[in-house]
This record gives structure tokens, sequence and C-alpha cells, in this order.
DNA sequence: GGTAAAATCCCCCGAAAGCGTGATTTTTTA
DNA sequence: TAAAAAATCACGCTTTCGGGGGATTTTACC
């Protein structure tokens, strides 16, 4: 039998590391590169071709869900699993949607993430447990906002601890125009301030800290 | 040979698990107990003896530093390894002084926490790599300033999103003392804004998020 | 090539945050 | 028990933030 191999897409060193150890664990499994972000995903795909691809949802820049939806547009054959950070569980039928074959947290236990895998090889659509369990209302599931381009970069520089003119002054463009942007992003993420704002930013993986 | 009994100490499930499995691959190393805070570390101590606690620096509440502390005083026997978060490494200093058999960086190779292990193990000190390498310049540690309890209740009740008149409610205390903690929390971090002492203070696990 | 979404710009105003500079009382600890 | 640290309260002033309205021009996509 041949190994499967895999590529894990993944901001945090940590889990790129901890996911590699756990999948030495099984013979039939080959890491075969990883990536830190969508494009780096993209260029190790056409290097080196892979059976399945584990994609974090909150990738920065691109997010988990465009490059599942391209790396099944060029790449119909691999196969996409979705993993979700420490404590959010969203965009999981946005993944599925766009063509994920599973879905996994991240505290997964090694015999969940073989079955994982192994149902994504066979073609199956693999959930991970608690999602059937606890998620059996999805509407629990916290809504993360979907943030436009711009307004991620506005958000960015909030966190970076920068006032409305600093930011005007840096992505040249009117007061007004960053004032717009924090509006929508307040309205967008249900908060009043921006400590909550950053919070859930910082929560969610939306900005670099 | 005796196994090495090992406890680990953090309060990300997710580096619990990831460092469960990484130690499930050492023979001579048993994992008897978890914990992930101070006081369910102390309790786990006194029902499950070890040889080895692996203590995250950055814990809530009681932080690693004086868990560290507390682990020499009461189990002298016992062997801390400090660990710390994703991108910082401070302390490191104060949890060596505290009587902290060595360090690791959580993305630490497995061969550099079998390393960790046996040298703590062994009575030796213990360091990761790239600290020896990196942090020549120990003055380059980022400082992590002293938050006094009252500024750490603050602290996470404007993370919470609290305004200073909510905050002086709910801590039945006046806006103006409100004001002062958050002016010396600013001044502590060396920051300007409620943006950056946030991205401080989750950067550091200083709050609950 | 039309339309929806995004990005841009504008104004007003009150509330909150931030800065400076104090002081007093309580608690901790050496 | 005396000194240090923490916690409390106070005032005036400036800047920024946040909420409420708008409007126009680019992009993106079907």
């Amino acid at each position: 039998m041949e190994k499967i191999r895999v590529l894990i897409v993944d901001d945090h060193p940590m889990v790129l590391e901890g996911m590699k150890a756990l999948l030495s664990n099984f013979e039939y499994v080959t890491v075969t590169s990883t990536a830190c972000n969508a494009y780096e995903a993209i260029d190790k795909l056409k290097a080196y071709p892979v059976d399945i691809a584990i994609v974090d949802i909150n990738l920065p820049e691109v997010s988990g869900i465009e490059l599942t939806a391209k790396i099944k547009k060029e790449f119909p054959a691999v196969k996409v699993l979705a993993m979700s950070t420490f404590k959010e569980r969203s965009y999981i039928s946005q993944m599925i949607q766009n063509g994920a074959s599973g879905y996994l947290v991240k505290s997964a236990s090694k015999d969940e993430i073989e079955a994982a895998i192994v149902s994504a090889n066979e073609g199956k659509l693999y959930l991970s447990l608690d999602i059937n369990t606890t998620d059996v209302n999805t509407e629990s599931i916290p809504q993360i906002p979907v943030v436009s381009r711009r307004e991620k970069e506005v958000l960015q520089l909030i966190v970076d601890g920068l006032t409305n003119p600093q930011i005007a002054e840096k992505l040249f463009i009117s007061l007004h125009t960053v004032d717009s942007h924090r509006k929508n992003l307040l309205a967008k993420f249900n908060v009043s301030n921006t400590a909550s704002l950053i919070r859930i930013a910082i929560k969610y993986n939306l900005v670099n800290t």
C-alpha cells in the first residue's frame, strides 16, 4: 500500500510541529511538505503532489476557506481537511461547501486525526465527534463576520495601536474613511469599543499579534 | 529502569495534548497527570507524585514563576521544566532562579524535549538551544511588567470591553481610581492606548480571553 | 454591462480615553 | 514598626472614539 501524502498548512509553527509529530505515528502517512500561508501552500502543492491537505481555517491574508476553494479548483484530486483554531469552530459549513472532505478540531486525539485522514482518503466526509454532539444546534456556532481586505488592514493597524489619524496617514486615505471602516468593523463584530474588537480579532486569529 | 513520572501544567489544551503525544513516544516517560492552572497543579502533585513538572510560564491568575517557587518549596524533589508560550521567552532567568531545572520553547523538537527531560531527571540544567544562541543579549528579552492584583482585575475588565464608568461600578470604586489604574497600566506596559494594552495583555496571557 | 459590494469621503456631537499632577489611606513586607 | 507598595480619590484639559446620519466612486462578479 502506498503512503498517503499529506500537506499541512498552518500559520502556528507549534501546530505544524504537533500535527507532524502526531502524523508520524501512522506508518501509512507521510508529511510531504508544510506551509504557513495560502501562497506557500499553492507553491508546495505544485512542487510536491499530495493526497490530502490539512488546512487551518484561519490563515493570515488569504483565509483557509479561500484556500480550500482554490485547491479544489486547481487540484481537484487533493482532499482537503479543515482544521480550526483553539477556541472557535466556525466557517465549517463554508469549508465543506467549498469542497473540504472533513473537519478537525486542533485538540483532536490521535484516533480522531487518523479517522479523519482515512475517511478523507477514501473520499468520505469526516467531522470531529464533538461537532456532531455539541453543535447539534448549529446556530450556536459563533459567527465570525466576513471582513473585507481593506477592513482587515485597518483592523490590523488598530490592533497595532495606531490611532485613526495615523492609520489614515499610513494608508493614504482620509480620516473619515478610516472612521467608516472602524465603524463597520464595530458593527460587523457587534461590539461597541476597541477593546472588544481587538479581543475578538485576536481570538479568531484575524490579525497578526 | 523506572519510568520518569511527569506532570504537565498548561492552560492551553492543545499544548497539553501535544506535549502528551510527544512524551508518549518515550517509553521511559509516563505522563502521570495534567493541570491547567497552578491550583490544580498543586492538587495533582499531592495526589500523584511525579519526578518532573513541565510548567508553562504564563498561567492564568498564579503565574508559572510563582508556581515554580511553590513547587520547589513544597516538593523539593520535583524537578521543574519551564516552558514558554509561542512567541515570548521572558521570565526565564526568574524561573531558573526559582529553581527550575530547564527551559523549553513550545516549538521544541522531540529531541529537544527528550534532552530536557533527561537532563532534568539527572539533575542537570537544560536550556533550549535557541536560548543560548539568539538570546545572547539578555536585555533583548521583553520585560513583562509586574501588575498588581487590582490592576489585573481592571485590566481583565478592560479587555472584557467595559468602559471606565462600568468598571468603577463593578468594582465599587471611584471612576478616578479606575482611571488611575488604567493610567498605571498604560505606563507599566509603556503604551499609549487601549489597543496596544490589550494586545500585549493577551500576548503575555495576563488575561482570560 | 449592469449590479452589488467595497472603498472612499463628509459632518455633528457627546462620551470616553488619555495626560499631567496631585493627595490620602490601606496593606504588605522588610 | 517603619518604609515601601498598592489602592484609593481628585481636577482640569485635550484628543480620540463611537453613534448617527449621509453621499459618491471604484471594484468585482454574474
